[in-house]
DNA sequence: TATTGTTATACTCTATAACTATA
DNA sequence: TATAGTTATAGAGTATAACAATA
């Protein structure tokens, strides 16, 4: 395994200091503060919902997916957004489905495709367990001001906006308002 | 259970537009751009990883955790650092030291306690897939501008703060309800 | 008795590839 | 041929609980 990445390709603009790798290590660093955060509070978020409510986060995912789109999704479409392969979803769906909370509707148009939508009592339980998942969130940024907030969020929509241009293959990916 | 369904259906019967829910939903948005971001780099990473040096995030992370502590780290600090129960350090643990990357190293103190450290071709190819790791991270956040990638650390370090305040597991906190 | 780590178990998620039905 | 989705398989992560050895 080759471990040649062409740095020079990499590097924008390096010659300014003597450091330098000060991009990569401000990118790194960043990237490390993020991920830590996220990871805190999914572990959080995973362990309530499972004890609460017996879910899983990817299933509560597609829910949540599902909640935004009443017209209901193809499993091509959510298999991108959730960014996991297709069968993953077909399993993921089986369950849900088996559990009442969403039903596979067939495509009048395409008979190979399907629309899976949220059933009514599917709609009421993710709307319950969305209330609640949305107080933990505030539980846990409750230490921040109101302001920083809304600050963070508006710079996290322009990272989201760089990575749609790095990570191409999510191009498609849904906005979050 | 029951007081938390009654959390959130008091805050679903206030929504009103109102000001009332608006930090909640303040930090959801904050929250989900969080996620959304963390998300999109963590699956190209993971792909990368998997494909580039055929290792697992998980694995990746322990090493990484045993690279900044070369007197090597106990289970169990694996396990809270990491998150994850004990049981999962074992066998991440396990696999590492069949491939001759990490040793348990018997604590002379403590006759039940391990140290894992990394060994010197784990530390070696932890290094060669670090600094490659490096790149793709620059490579990823190579849209933004380099100012922004350290007010945005800045934030998130307080951030962090602010959660290792509201999840307390994470703390070296023996609580007994 | 409490703590450290392991073992056993069950479940879920994940990627890959082969497969079907339809376009 | 290409596409939408499923099935089959294998591998890995995860939580839980029971367990052994040591403190």
């Amino acid at each position: 395994m080759d471990t040649e990445l062409n740095k020079g390709e990499l590097e924008v603009n390096s010659d300014l200091e003597t450091r330098l790798t000060g991009d990569h290590h401000d990118s790194l660093r960043l990237w490390l503060r993020m991920l830590s955060c996220t990871v805190m509070v999914e572990a959080e978020i995973r362990s309530r919902l499972r004890n609460e409510f017996g879910i899983t986060l990817p299933r509560f995912d597609l829910m949540a997916q599902l909640e935004r789109y009443p017209d209901g999704l193809r499993m091509g479409e959510l298999s991108k957004r959730m960014m996991v392969t297709g069968g993953n979803i077909t399993g993921i769906t089986d369950q849900l489905e088996q559990e009442n909370l969403v039903v596979r509707v067939l495509d009048p148009k395409d008979r190979r495709a399907y629309s899976v939508k949220l059933t009514a009592s599917g709609r009421e339980a993710f709307q319950r367990m969305a209330a609640v998942h949305e107080s933990w969130i505030a539980e846990l940024f409750s230490g921040m001001p109101g302001k920083q907030k809304t600050h963070l969020s508006e710079l996290l929509s322009q990272v989201k906006n760089h990575l749609n241009v790095s990570i191409s293959k999510f191009e498609n990916k849904s906005e979050q308002e």
